[in-house]
DNA sequence: ATACTCTTTTTGACTAATCAAAAACCACCT
DNA sequence: AGGTGGTTTTTGATTAGTCAAAAAGAGTAT
């Protein structure tokens, strides 16, 4: 049984993967990076999760998750996103704290646990950010989303998924009421300024600088 | 921040203490024996667990709590419950098969998630098996309880604990509807014969030894 | 191709948790 | 007091995960 730590790893590679789609490999300064380890400490790991075929590693190359990698990575993340859905459905708690919770708890709970969590849940398919949930198999069906710095001036969009967990930014989302699901108007998106005004409802219309925009993916108009 | 292994040394030792109320410390053999470890092991444990002031250890004497030890002690016992009974009331699961998911998630869990579970529960005072919840204090309120094996015959009594959470026991006793809160008369208690027969309802009696009754802690008929 | 910089690997050290086996100790019985 | 059995401690080793700092390598610019 895979330790946590190792759990951790595979899960960020993984990420690490999935972020930068166009790099085949995850650099040991990035790895160290994420993990908030020297690069010492990520070659060395490496070379065991090499040891044990969670990834292919060549030396001064980096790092990339096998089959059996991904297999596992995707089961810490299908526990991760499970389980933050049931602290915010079931328990009440805010989307904004459950990321950490999640952290933790993916490791320790078992599998006969999580499909009653599953179940209890309906089999949900997205998590409270908008992450898609890996089903018991392994496979992830990802929506094709657009960053919303992507919209067009006028366009309306509906709100699908936030990719930073920070409480901060998370909070500021949900004051003004952009969480996955909702429907917004863009009135302004100046890519010169490098700033963007969105509006939802009736509220009185936000404005976003680019970086906080590009974490918060749409579903575009009805093609 | 303890690690796991500390707060399950911490527990064990806590309920060690309990088990035999006459022995004034926990001695190595009984530490190593309940945690599943070699006898060296136990020791350094002790040493290093007194560095941190959780226990009192004399060389050679064995190790007892000091309140701090027996504060973190308790917070886990807490943790521990609490997580038993939501996985029963709140998921459904059987309570002969809660005790080892407890067992690791009650180091993963934060105290606002406990809390929040506690809340969502009705702040219950006793588990699925009946054994008593500290309060978030550390406060533990024991009822005096007799082992059935104590019963008069012909007395009507009410299984208030069971100590016992092996799951083939607990499988035993749900079988034969003897759990916490169940009314049931003794209809023989054979103290030469170490034999005791008990009866539920309009259900058929059943017939146990001695150190299977002294597992069942009850109720005796109101005074 | 040479030098410089950034990344990666290596080395040596440390902590937590564990075991096996040897040594020391304690308690009790003659 | 001396011996014996059981318990406890010590010793030496191992594994996982980590860091700091030195060494090696790769890539880039001149
Ligand atoms: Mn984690
Ligand atoms: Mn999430
Ligand atoms: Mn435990
Ligand atoms: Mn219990």
């Amino acid at each position: 049984m895979p330790s946590s730590t190792v759990e951790n790893y595979l899960k960020r590679i993984y990420l690490e993967e999935q972020a930068a789609p166009g790099a085949a490999v995850v650099s040991m300064k990035n790895l160290a990076g994420v993990m908030g380890v020297t690069p010492g400490t990520a070659t060395s790991m490496a070379k065991s999760l090499a040891d044990s075929r969670f990834v292919a590693y060549e030396p001064y190359g980096g790092v990339k998750l096998t089959a059996r990698g991904r297999t596992l990575a995707l089961r810490i993340l299908r526990r991760h996103r499970l389980i933050e859905c049931f602290l915010v459905d079931a328990l009440g708690l805010d989307w904004s704290e459950v990321h950490e919770e999640a952290e933790s708890l993916e490791h320790a709970i078992s599998d006969k646990l999580l499909d009653r969590i599953d179940e209890f849940l309906g089999f949900p398919s997205v998590d409270p950010h908008g992450d898609p949930i890996p089903n018991a198999k392994g496979a992830i069906r990802q929506a094709a989303l657009t960053p919303l710095t992507e919209a067009e001036e006028g366009a309306e969009v509906r709100v699908a998924r936030i990719l930073d967990q920070d409480e901060d930014f998370l909070r500021f989302v949900d004051r003004h009421h952009l969480r996955p699901g909702t429907r917004a108007r863009v009135l302004v998106n100046d890519r010169a300024a490098e700033a963007l005004t969105i509006q939802t409802g009736k509220l009185p219309a936000v404005t976003m600088g680019r970086t906080a925009a590009a974490k918060i993916m749409v579903e575009g108009p009805r093609p």
